[in-house]
RNA sequence: GCGGUCAUAGCUCAGUUGGUUAGAGCACAAGAUUGUGAAUCUUGGGGUCGCGGGUUCGAGUCCCGUUGGCCGCCCCA
């Protein structure tokens, strides 16, 4: 065995695994569907431009990339994000807005595996184009906590932090920092909770030393866990024109979150940014409670992406969930599901002339929508009452050959082992009968 | 790309200082059992001991390499 195996990074999905997963993808289809969004798709294989253009050469070492036959430069998706920007650009002029988007698709990054991350994984990303107010962001982290919520999980589980890359940017700017400063500092953001004070080594090296008044301002706003401390820390400082207008966004969103109810799902956090990306706004992510997990999805605004990839200007805010985290969470709180792929009705079947008359009934039950499984070959009685028992069925049909000569079938209710005898001519109408209640 | 660690049946594992034909439990299958279920007993299929090389009279066992898994670093769209 194992001559062949699946490449590094790779998963084979036996049933029970499938049907985790399956079960995992239903729930969110359901939860897009509630939220008015609609499903699309794309295809797995892409130009490798398309990447590029978004994300720059760099990537191309993370891609599952190579020529095809027409000399053509191609990359499996590693996201969904440049691909759906094509699709909304494209007819950005006739589509009724917002648009409110999800798909559920598999991804390749050619990466090393780790806990929560594989070469090939699938994602819900959802996305709201066309809506440049905080609202587009109400829907979407409102979504995102219910797609974690119809599962069981609550507020003792998982938690969607919240920051906001514009504020950053003011901030930052107020300080008197140029561009390139500012870029490499938000890096620095992005990894200090992993690094701590090693994040600034690139900064310091690239900049020089980090003025001890400014690494304390630094700390200190990233440090921020509620809007009243962020409103403190900019009130302070520059109440600018355009940081009043941003605190008014941030209180239509926190705002909009509490009057659903889902304040506790939500924690302002400025120690977010997600690295240099393409994000322009609010940004959030997703994380379990208890900090052992990786992230448990991403997001945020790109009001500029749709454009960049040859669109239109269109705003645009998205998140994407992934299915490897996901169901490690689930694993771990017990709540993945326990999917039964047993039948409604087990036939027990005497002998050949018995299964000629059984098959008629399976056919008619079959058509009619119930789950009928019968032996494929003859089994001695014995085995089948426990094959019957073990499969899970509610019912056992008994084909023997004494019942069929009078007319009967025996009807065996595998649950409490009473049996009756049912007319062989109406099979459907007893079985029917037997699932509806008396 | 870097570091740590592991690899024996579908699963969990045992396998003595290196010693004859590599074992157990679970699972699966057949029988005991030609008409009634969670039990018992018997039997069976399944292994190139991850792969390759080396040391040795002899390697699952020791050495080297390699592939793969797991954990972490880098990265994480």
């Amino acid at each position: 065995m194992a001559s062949f195996q699946t490449l590094p990074g790779f998963r084979d999905f036996y049933p029970e695994d499938l049907a985790k997963r399956t079960h995992i993808f239903r729930v969110w289809r359901q939860t897009a569907a509630a939220f008015g969004f609609v499903e699309y798709d794309t295809p797995v294989l892409e130009p490798l431009d398309l990447y590029r253009a978004k994300s720059g050469d760099e990537i191309e070492g993370q891609l599952f990339s190579f020529t095809d036959k027409g000399d053509r430069q191609v990359a499996l998706r590693p996201e969904m994000t440049p691909s759906v920007c094509r699709l909304v650009g494209e007819r950005a002029g006739s589509l009724k807005r917002p648009i409110k988007w999800f798909s559920i698709a598999e991804f390749y990054r050619y990466e090393r595996m780790q806990r929560g991350r594989g070469r090939c994984f699938f994602q819900l990303n959802a996305d709201v184009f066309g809506e440049a107010g905080s609202e587009a962001e109400i829907e979407l982290v409102a979504l995102l906590v219910q797609c974690h919520r119809a599962f069981g999980l609550t507020e003792a589980d998982f938690y969607v932090r919240l920051s906001d890359r514009t504020l950053w940017l003011h901030y930052l700017g107020s300080l008197g920092l140029d561009e390139g400063r500012i870029r490499m500092l938000l890096t620095a953001v992005d990894r200090f909770e992993k690094q701590g004070d090693d994040a600034f080594a690139p900064y310091v090296s690239a900049h020089g030393e980090l003025p001890a008044e400014l690494k304390a301002k630094l700390l200190a706003f990233l440090g921020i866990r509620s809007f009243e401390a962020l409103e403190a820390a900019l009130g302070g400082t520059a109440a600018t024109p355009a940081i009043a207008a941003r605190l008014a966004d941030w209180r239509k969103l926190l705002g909009g979150l509490e009057s659903m109810g889902l304040s506790r799902f939500v924690q302002v956090d400025l120690g977010v940014v997600r690295g240099l990306a393409y994000y322009t706004g609010f940004v959030f992510e997703a994380f379990d409670r208890k900090g052992e997990l990786r992230a448990l999805a991403g997001g945020g605004r790109y009001d500029d992406l749709v454009a960049k990839l040859g669109g239109p200007d269109l705003p645009a805010v998205g998140f994407a969930i992934g299915d490897m985290t996901f169901s490690l969470l689930l694993q771990e709180r017990g709540l993945a599901p326990q999917i039964s792929h047993a039948p409604d009705v087990y036939c027990v079947i005497g002998g050949e002339a018995e299964r000629r008359a059984a098959f008629g009934d399976i056919q008619r039950l079959r058509t009619a929508g119930f789950k009928v499984e019968y032996p494929l070959r003859e089994v001695a009685f014995g085995k089948q009452f426990k094959a019957a028992a073990d499969s899970g069925a509610k019912v056992a049909l008994i084909y023997g050959s004494d019942e069929l000569a009078r007319g009967v079938v025996k009807l065996r209710d595998l649950a409490d082992r009473t049996e009756r005898e049912v007319p062989a001519a109406d099979i459907e109408a007893s079985v029917r009968g037997f699932f509806e209640g008396p």
